[in-house]
DNA sequence: GCATGTTGGGATAGCGCTATCATACCGGAT
DNA sequence: ATCCGGTATGATAGCGCTATCCCAACATGC
């Protein structure tokens, strides 16, 4: 007992008496089992973090800067990516909490109802990832992330103000975030006066470079002298500048290009994108040490954490 | 025990009464405690596995076509990040062979001394992905991919064939699979007789679109005619591309562009990349299939599976 | 008829930790 | 000298499974 005490730094242990315990684990090279920590203790010492999608880096810089913070901390990270589908994560939850993770970090609330369940009955602590609970007196709820909707606005609003009027929507994927994008943007344009359901093309798909060709085909064939495209991710944004470069449509004079999350290559576009920053490293940092709070039954300052975003004005529009 | 067996499907039960446990466990919701099963069993049904980088599309093509072969045979994945670093990569084995996973899988050969010494005194099973060991003799050794080396010069010898002559090698990262494919352009120039070390470009920073365009720069400043550059990877290579676009550089007729791995954007480039395809979903599957061979302690095929690559050939060249 | 499997089910004893309660010890108040 | 509360250490009993041995029941071969 007072060897599992000295290790594990819990309750008091003589500071000389802990010291050689640990002098003497490290030469016999002893580490605990963690598998029968997690039995006796019934929890474990890993945090399940479950992504839509491992392809974007906006995932992983999450995972990245959650996974650094945490390995500090003695916890690991069981990574599940639930590819955009309510089932698939249900089916990761049913795999992975048997597990008893000591934490979970989800992206969004849209779940099922047997994943609810599921983490209604396990009990373990959570904190939500990107976006904020729209109910900020939600209290027993967790969240690190940003307003998608009002960064929606924020990237439509200066291209009204820039003078571009007819400014059309490109989404694919549709989840909760980009639909919220979307509210973001129709309100905007709702305010100037210009909105027109018209220049919305959504689409269900993945969002990838050739999609983002494909949905600027679409807007081209929209007519009507569309100046502007907001694109809801870089990805498409990307796939649109490229496709303009290969039609040999001048941006922004003939038309101007917006995208959002400033993925890694958007900046090295010809030319730049325009896009919204968006601080993944620092949500995934801030959500883990949220979680860590919980977890140590620390207090936590705020449950709900707005890390906000910004603009980046490049020369795509 | 009967249960026990029953739901592990371990051993002769009858088959009625298996049919009664299963129906039985489902309807009062009971699941074995995988913590309890671990330490009673001294294995975890948890697969180790250990990339240079989550950021890159073929690491996450690897895990996920793992992930599937894995999951459906119930085992879950650890992922763990060394960013390169053979030091990190030991720090992650001694966070989680503790947790005796049911078996590892390792991105190439290199690593440091502590590591080779932790999985051996381990014994776990390991599959090395993308690499094939150099020595096919080596049969307690089990891995899957393709010759790095014979790829390199797959993508230097058509470069040859198609007329250009001063073909500059572009490398970052430096790890052992850039320097194999490095290898390949050599032997494929020195064959022709061009060889030339003063058109190799060798940088130990991260490959990324940002150092592809100063690496183009470095090139021009060769001089000397150099027609043709061979990036050892498409994030450099795209770029390039879009530097020289940046540049008025004219692709391929003023110099042509070639990548590696073929990533999902280089096809919408423009112009669109000439590549080497290399087939990660294939090399995550195959090996997880014979990890799981090794785990169920049947006979493997081949101990190191050759999954080849091969030329895309496209307008950048 | 008996030794010799073979097969399905069960009893027993851990796996290596930690929760919990007990105890020894110490200084200070009575 | 006694009592008492606080603190450091220790004894005990599991956590929920599986490895292993055991046994009953029945089949097989000579």
């Amino acid at each position: 007992m007072t060897v599992s005490r000295a290790l594990r730094g819990e309750r008091r242990v003589a500071a000389a008496l802990a010291d050689k315990v640990r002098e003497v684990a490290l030469r016999l090279g002893y580490v605990p089992d963690p598998a029968a920590r997690a039995l006796a203790s019934q929890k474990s010492n890993q945090v399940l973090v479950i992504v839509p999608l491992l392809s974007n880096t906006l995932f992983v810089d999450l995972i990245e800067a959650a996974h650094k913070v945490l390995f500090a901390a003695g916890y690991h990270l069981l990574i599940g990516v639930s590819h955009y589908s309510a089932a698939e994560e249900e089916q990761l939850l049913r795999a992975y909490l048997p597990m008893r993770p000591a934490g979970l970090m989800l992206t969004g609330y849209e779940r099922s109802a047997g994943s609810a369940q599921l983490l209604a009955a396990s009990g373990t602590a959570c904190v939500h990832l990107m976006e904020l609970h729209p109910d900020s007196a939600a209290a027993r709820l967790h969240s690190v992330g940003f307003s998608q909707l009002d960064a929606g606005a924020a990237m439509t609003e200066p291209l009204l103000a820039r003078g571009y009027r007819r400014i059309a929507f490109c989404g694919a994927q549709l989840d909760a975030r980009v639909m919220q994008r979307l509210q973001g943007y129709r309100q905007a344009l709702q305010q100037a006066g210009l909105a027109d359901p018209g220049l919305e093309i959504l689409s269900p798909e993945r969002s990838s470079l050739a999609l983002g060709a494909q949905l600027l085909d679409q807007v081209l064939q929209l007519g009507g002298g569309v100046d502007a495209v907001f694109f809801c991710n870089d990805d498409l944004a990307q796939g649109a500048l490229l496709a303009a470069n290969r039609l040999g449509l001048a941006v922004p004079t003939q038309i101007a290009i917006a995208g959002f999350n400033d993925l890694p290559g958007s900046a090295q576009m010809v030319p730049p994108l325009t896009t919204i920053h968006t601080p993944r490293s620092a949500i995934g940092a801030e959500a883990a040490t949220m979680l860590l709070q919980l977890l140590q039954d620390q207090p936590v300052a705020q449950n709900r954490l707005d890390l906000g975003y910004h603009l980046v004005r490049r020369a795509s529009t």
